[in-house]
DNA sequence: AACGCTATTATTAGCTT
DNA sequence: AAAGCTAATAATAGCGT
């Protein structure tokens, strides 16, 4: 809604992405307040301008961190058991990345000393740090400069497709069929809206609508299904 | 911008705050998705709709714990820095006293605490667990039987499909050029990593709905692995 | 960098289905 | 409640200062 229609993608000047956060960023903050007045809601909304400068807006209600602790006690109890579910699978995907991740660490720790915990902390971080260069190749194609590896980069994400299209003309398939013979038996499975929405959330942080950003990592083989 | 001008105020009809609701969030949410997107930055938005149904909506860039784990140590840096100082103050008393005390083991166990050390922890874990979570989507594509969720993911493939394509066209034809011409045209990116943290110490106003002042420190980025 | 302008696009209030 | 319509208001992109 300006002068022309704008692409939502990453505004590669600087200049003009911190021209327009600082714009936005008061068209949002009302609309924020607005929302909360209007509906009488509890809001919060956080962000970071491009500097790393937070702002923040809460609306009458409540302030953060009563907002917050009041959406982490709603989440953790779905938190704890989405966990727990996928925890059997997600064994198995460390199985399959062959990755050097111990599964206990996801039971906890019996580690009681600092350094114990030091060496932790700094294990996970490289271990972090190792997921994020494995990811990067995938987030910062212009970056890569070997035509080979664009192919072999290109190639796993045909078999990927391939994979995945067959895999939803099956789904289709079986729906229609269930759809056919008994529909009180096809109901959509989601186990709570709350859920639901985590878990579009979570699926836009690699699926993400508006961008072209994609996050894989690096040995595609490890991870895309045969 | 509708039929008429609304006053911002609340509602009083229970419907037409529930309907407002859902509409405006949709808004809000888009504005939000769009503005981390334009800009690259990081964004939470919490609200409750008027029933208490949370929405949620984060950036592209991080998930919700970094975020608010993000925001959060904006604070706890007054505490560390307090610590700090009554240590010193703590070191010169024994120096003073001329004890046969290890100083060094009051800097471990008080600037970081088991407890402090647990919480990061358990905070790296979360992360860990997210991405691999994040990632079994898409190396565990049997298991979704949404179409819709399928369709997604498939754009998304073909969209990186597309940029990896394109990349690899414009590496193919500058290795052409440069072959041709003989040129040296070979340095080209520029790293734009000027942005380091500035003033630690300046502070900025942060307006929430009530005109009420919340007084925030510049950000600092603590938490994000190198 | 921040503000004002305004042609355009985007959102939405009240309505119907 | 939820989805679609459209007149009407609101936000804002690009530009000028």
């Amino acid at each position: 809604m300006g002068r022309v229609k704008l692409k939502i993608k990453r505004l590669e000047n600087t200049n003009g992405r911190q021209a327009t956060y600082a714009k936005r960023k008061n068209g949002i903050m009302k609309k924020a307040s607005e929302l909360s007045i209007l509906c009488d809601i509890d809001i919060i909304l956080l962000m970071f301008s491009p500097g790393g400068k937070p702002s923040l807006c809460t609306g009458r209600r409540n302030n953060f961190e009563d907002v917050i602790s009041k959406f982490a006690q709603l989440t953790s109890q779905e938190r704890a058991k989405r966990k727990l579910e996928s925890l059997e699978a997600l064994k198995k995907t460390f199985k399959k990345l062959d990755h050097d991740v111990n599964i206990q660490d996801f039971y906890g720790t019996s580690s009681q000393t600092v350094e114990d915990l030091n060496d932790q902390v700094k294990l996970l971080h490289n271990r972090i740090s190792e997921i994020h260069e494995r990811l990067s190749h995938w987030s910062d194609i212009e970056k890569i400069s070997s035509v080979d590896e664009l192919g072999q980069m290109e190639n796993s994400l045909k078999e990927s497709l391939n994979k995945i299209n067959t895999h939803k003309e099956n789904v289709q398939k079986q729906q229609l069929a269930s759809l056919q013979c008994n529909n009180q038996f096809n109901e959509m499975h989601v186990p709570y809206k709350m859920n639901a929405q985590q878990h579009l959330q979570s699926l836009s942080w690699i699926v993400n609508g508006d961008s072209q950003n994609i996050v894989l990592p690096e040995d595609s083989n490890l991870l895309l299904p045969k």
